[in-house]
RNA sequence: GGUCUCGUAGGCUAAUGGUAGACCCUCUCGUUUACACCGAGAUGGCGCAGGUUCGAUUCCUGCCGGGACCACCA
């Protein structure tokens, strides 16, 4: 046989699913539907190996229940909301969206995503993502609008969503306010300078990173229990260059050990300011633009780092700098962009969820996880919540917030029947005052929009399919977004949870670390399916339990591709040998090695079964792998080998029937791993017979109680391939070849045990006779 | 610093309160009526220290060492 060309099978079993739609969901009715609230992936070029790795993961467990439930619910949808896809178009087409008008780059941001968007959802369907792309949503397309403003519209009526003017973690670059989720830590060098305030005439030493943000000092805390500073409480400061008293403080929240042990209150420095000038009620004195300039005496204009030199020329020149050192700290940036951010009080929109703490960690203990230890990254994130959930961002590109405001202070939001609407394009009279009001500007965040996932899909088919879905799957990363955000709606609008389960896939490391593009060790999926294929792909995806990362190895799509050729030549095997079998029939007794091999595949259906059912797809994998490997090929179809070749009537009858039924099982076992080499067995050999559309649609193998009496006869198999072993080692010992002629001599126990299997195994062994001894020996002819 | 997770052959990974199992690598051999993307055989392993137990790789504690998430900007 020529060597399989593995791209050659799977481009025409790709065209056949496509063209057969063989993934679309049969019935939307069902109420045992299994559905799966698919992660959308963000338009971002291509596919990479995470990508391939995760979508292959929820691909095992939905073709399982495809298979045995026998109807899924598996849409697929794109995120190409937010300031990744504004990024990637800004960088596609060269230009700045700060530059452009909003409808001009919203106009450019769909063209950009329609072209790109088909090579995209290919790269889905060349690893075999068994998706009904019948049913496909974006992020950003009208009817996701009209979801996502709906959810808006109904929360803000029901009083969850308020608009409030609050230092919001800012970031000066995009100009736009972000969650406290797309912060992220960066390394940075910086300057660690002691400052000379003065009191009564006495240096107050301050150590700072921020001395730009000296301006805006408010205040100045020592801890009460300090008694180097017991004195001075109640007194205040004098501000360094600037010359004004602030107020010294005694606050808890001052650390004696750090620094001089004196703090200087800014407003607002970082998180911490903002909560002690709330705290103390202080009267905030704002210098930070939104452009990320300082407007300061003297310093009017410049960006936060150029106002930092400058102040500490200034403040060296004056002498009023007692210390300075270097050091590397860590600093919150934004995940976007890498720029530090900042805080700046602009009005912003949030959705209530810190006074709802308690009720959303019961709504995570009412989700089965998997693994389970994954809910408390959820529960410690939902614990240590410390604002709401902040959800207008300041861009060009998303999904317009549906709102007004009037002068008088008056918001209306939209009607549902509104939607999806622009306000910016529909003027509004205000209801009290009956002023036209302005129009938002400012758009959601994407996370208010990839929430309510569950509900975009159901919309696409008529609302048939209802919260709970079966299935959320998703990466343990965006537990803090993704899953929190989702489950956030869900208990808002419906009271409900968003699915039943929930399962968290690994990332992809090499050498240990997770691969990302920041560290360059990163692999590019499409070489690996033009060098393997999308099945060894899949192979290697299958084996990591859920939630744990796996190392890339090359060896694995080495040992891939190696089963997806030996299935084939199992098959091939099989098929040459039952050119006329008919599927069904059997003698009336069956040949003792066969049924015993039989009742073993019907054992490990018992197993692969329970472990997909829990979502234990590495375990189903690899119990199915190593029957196929050491049952099948390596013994049984050794075993049966000559009794195909030469046998006759029953006999041989009887193998085939082992054969057809053992070789269907384990390519229905198999198929949710390696989807595409099992439809071509299954197309080429079983369709005509079975009449099944395809191996996919086709039902999983039944779970069958085993009696006792069975089992205690699959006991034998271990006592044959154990002698098969054992005269194998001995023929290896004396270099001989494995079908060397022998006379086999065998203990008493071993002969009666195996009494209806000898003239197998002296097929197996190339034993000419078969005596007893008192010890196994094999003697060469 | 906190939370969680992991530490098993040269590499990667599995199971397990009682002789630790694959795959890749290495070594030795063999084979051509499924398969050289083959077959057979061999070498080789539980991070460290305590505790619980008749018995610990497995359970507990501490340490050491990875990783992830969170916090840390005086």
């Amino acid at each position: 046989m020529a060597k399989p060309n593995f791209h050659e099978i799977e481009e025409k079993i790709k065209k056949f699913w496509d063209e057969n739609q063989i993934y679309k969901t049969k019935d939307l009715s069902d109420e045992n539907i299994y559905s799966v609230d698919t992660p959308p992936p963000t338009v971002s070029g291509k596919m990479h190996i995470g990508h391939a790795f995760s979508y292959s993961q929820q691909d095992f467990i939905v073709r399982f229940m495809r298979m045995f439930k026998g109807n899924v619910f598996y849409p697929f949808g794109t995120d190409d909301n937010g300031l990744p896809t504004e990024r990637l178009v800004e960088k596609t087409n060269n230009v700045k969206s700060k530059n452009m008008g909003r409808q001009e780059f919203v106009l450019l941001c769909l063209e950009t995503l329609k072209k790109i968007k088909p090579a995209f959802i290919q790269d889905w369907k060349d690893i075999g993502v068994s998706c009904d792309y019948n049913v496909t949503y974006s992020t950003i397309d009208p009817q996701a609008q009209k979801i996502s403003q709906k959810s808006f519209v109904e929360l803000y009526n029901k009083g969850q969503i308020y608009k409030k003017s609050f230092p919001t973690i800012w970031c000066p670059e995009c100009q736009t306010s972000i969650a406290q989720a797309e912060l992220e830590d960066k390394e940075s060098s910086t300057k660690f300078s002691t400052l000379k305030f003065s009191c009564e005439g006495k240096d107050l030493l301050i150590a700072t990173t921020r001395p730009e943000m000296l301006y805006s000092c408010v205040a100045v805390f020592v801890n009460p229990k300090d008694e180097r500073y017991a004195s001075i409480v109640g007194k205040t400061a004098n501000v360094p260059i600037f010359d004004y008293e602030v107020p010294i403080i005694a606050d808890e929240s001052a650390e004696i050990d750090k620094g001089t042990g004196v703090l200087m209150i800014c407003s607002y420095g970082d998180r911490f300011d903002v909560d002690a000038i709330n705290r103390h009620g202080l009267t905030p004195k704002v210098i930070m633009e939104k452009n990320g300039t300082i407007n300061a005496p003297g310093y009017e204009g410049m960006y936060v780092t150029k106002a930092r030199e400058k102040i500490l020329e200034d403040l060296k020149e004056k002498n009023l700098i007692f210390e300075q050192k270097d050091i590397t700290h860590v600093v919150n940036v934004h995940d976007k962009c890498g720029t530090a951010i900042e805080f700046v009080e602009t009005p912003q929109w949030f959705i209530s969820v810190i006074d709802k703490k308690k009720d959303l960690l019961e709504q995570g203990n009412k989700i089965n996880w998997y693994p389970e230890y994954m809910k408390k990254r959820y529960d410690n994130w939902v614990s240590g919540l410390e604002w709401d959930w902040s959800i207008s961002r300041n861009r060009h590109f998303g999904i317009p917030i549906p709102a007004w405001e009037c002068s008088c202070g008056e918001i209306v939001v939209a009607k549902e029947n509104e939607l999806p609407i622009d306000p910016t394009t529909v003027e509004k009279k205000c209801p009290k005052c009956n002023e036209v009001m302005v129009p938002e500007t400012m758009v959601l965040d994407t996370w208010a929009t990839s929430s309510v996932s569950p509900q975009i899909a159901t919309d696409l088919v008529e609302n048939k399919i209802k919260l709970p879905y079966s299935l959320r799957p998703q990466a343990h990363d965006i537990i803090r977004t993704w899953a929190f955000y989702t489950i956030v709606k869900s208990y808002l609008h419906e009271n409900k949870i968003p699915w039943k389960d929930i399962v968290i896939s690994g990332n992809v490391s090499l050498g240990g670390e997770k691969m990302s593009k920041s560290k360059g060790n990163v692999v590019d999926p499409k070489a690996v399916l033009e060098k393997y294929s999308a099945d060894a792909l899949r192979y290697w995806a299958s084996g990591s339990k859920l939630g744990s990362d796996l190392d890339y190895q090359e060896n694995d799509l080495v040992t891939g591709m190696k089963l997806v050729n030996k299935i084939l030549n199992a098959a091939n095997f099989v098929f040459m040998n039952l050119k006329d079998y008919d599927g069904k029939s059997r003698p009336e007794k069956l040949e003792k090695v066969d049924l015993i091999f039989l009742t073993k595949v019907e054992l490990l259906v018992k197993r692969v079964t329970k472990a997909f059912k829990s979502y234990e797809y590495s375990k189903a994998k690899q119990e199915v792998d190593e029957f196929f490997w050491k049952v099948f090929c390596d013994n049984y179809l050794e075993i049966v080998k000559k009794r195909v070749y030469q046998g006759e009537g029953d006999k041989k009858l009887s193998a085939e029937y082992a054969l057809y039924h053992g070789l269907l099982t384990l390519i229905k076992l198999f198929a949710p791993i390696v989807p595409f080499v099992t439809e071509e067995v299954y197309q080429e050999h079983y369709k005509k017979i079975e009449g099944d559309e395809s191996i996919h649609l086709s039902r999983w193998p039944e779970v069958k109680n085993i009696e006792q009496e069975e089992l205690d006869v699959v006991h034998k198999w271990e006592t044959i391939v154990n002698v098969v072993e054992n005269v194998r080692r001995w023929k290896s010992k004396e270099q001989k070849a494995m079908n060397s002629e022998i006379n086999l001599t065998l203990l008493k126990e071993e002969l009666v045990s195996l009494e209806e299997c000898l003239e197998d195994l002296k097929n197996v062994t190339g034993a000419v006779e078969i005596k007893e001894g008192k010890q196994f020996r094999v003697d060469f002819i």
